[in-house]
DNA sequence: ATGCCTGCAAAATCTTTGCAGTAGA
DNA sequence: TCTACTGCAAAGATTTTGCAGGCAT
């Protein structure tokens, strides 16, 4: 499920130093944090369970963090239309799109292999070449449908 | 095409005086001036050209049109996680979704009837209601692959 | 007249950036 | 030591809200 956090770890480790950018402690408490989290997780809302941790870290480190993991494959935006951006753990093969429900805001992960297939072949039909997807499924979800 | 501009009036009429809202010269101008836009506009660029129209319209109004055309079910939110939101005409009958150029921002629409079908598929296998979806292919567009 | 609507500006969010001091390698 | 990194606060960007006056019904 979760990504073994000594791999994140070292990957992450790997990606700094090939931008000759440096390891932190600040660093690696975020990605420790990240990847303990169960549900994708808002900047603001990792940094304030880093603030029980550490409470003398900044906003602008977490949102600087999550855009370096990012970068470095090891977190994935997700965009549901909040008005702030989601992290998950982006483990690059196990690729799965969203289904939300409007109402509760329960979040399942899917995939499906013909649907994955036939947008390759949307794309290719264009003449485009894909760099990235995102599909996520709004609905309501059986325990709200009953009250 | 586009909607029939008589049409979306109408139908937006009709929604406002449900609603117990009023139509204004300034919804009207909006509706108007939105229907015409050949591509996906945020507020802001839609502003812009209404501002050349009648300088004295507001922000404010704006996106409070926007929102009400939304909730009439004349336009629609698109996310591709710019950091604004972005509308087109919502007609509903004529669903479709989007392929992204990351380069040039070029924007195809498409729509595949299978991935729509599995969509509901996925949705019904998780015991959801389906509201609504949004689906976005990211790519390189053929002129950007040569440049 | 009633009360919805408008424009303005201020506020609210979310995110980025400049800066002076701090700390990895 | 050298320069990237940090926290803070200010700045940006997008969108929402409060308000006083205006307009539709």
């Amino acid at each position: 499920m979760n990504h073994n956090t000594k791999d994140t770890h070292n990957l992450f480790s790997q990606y700094l130093s090939e931008q000759n950018l440096r390891m932190t402690t600040q660093r690696e408490l975020i990605l420790k944090t990240f990847c303990k989290q169960k549900k994708h997780v808002t900047a603001e809302q990792l940094y304030e369970v880093l603030k029980k941790v550490d409470p003398t870290i900044g906003h602008a480190t977490v949102y600087r963090t999550m855009k370096l993991l990012t970068e470095a494959g090891i977190a994935r935006e997700l965009n549901f239309g909040e008005g702030s951006v989601r992290y998950e753990p982006d483990t690059s093969k196990e690729h799965h799109d969203h289904l939300v429900c409007v109402k509760c805001g329960e979040n399942i992960e899917f995939l499906d292999e013909e649907i994955e297939n036939l947008q390759k072949r949307v794309v290719t039909k264009y003449g485009y070449e894909l760099v990235d997807h995102s599909l996520n499924l709004y609905g309501i979800c059986p325990k709200c449908q009953k009250s």
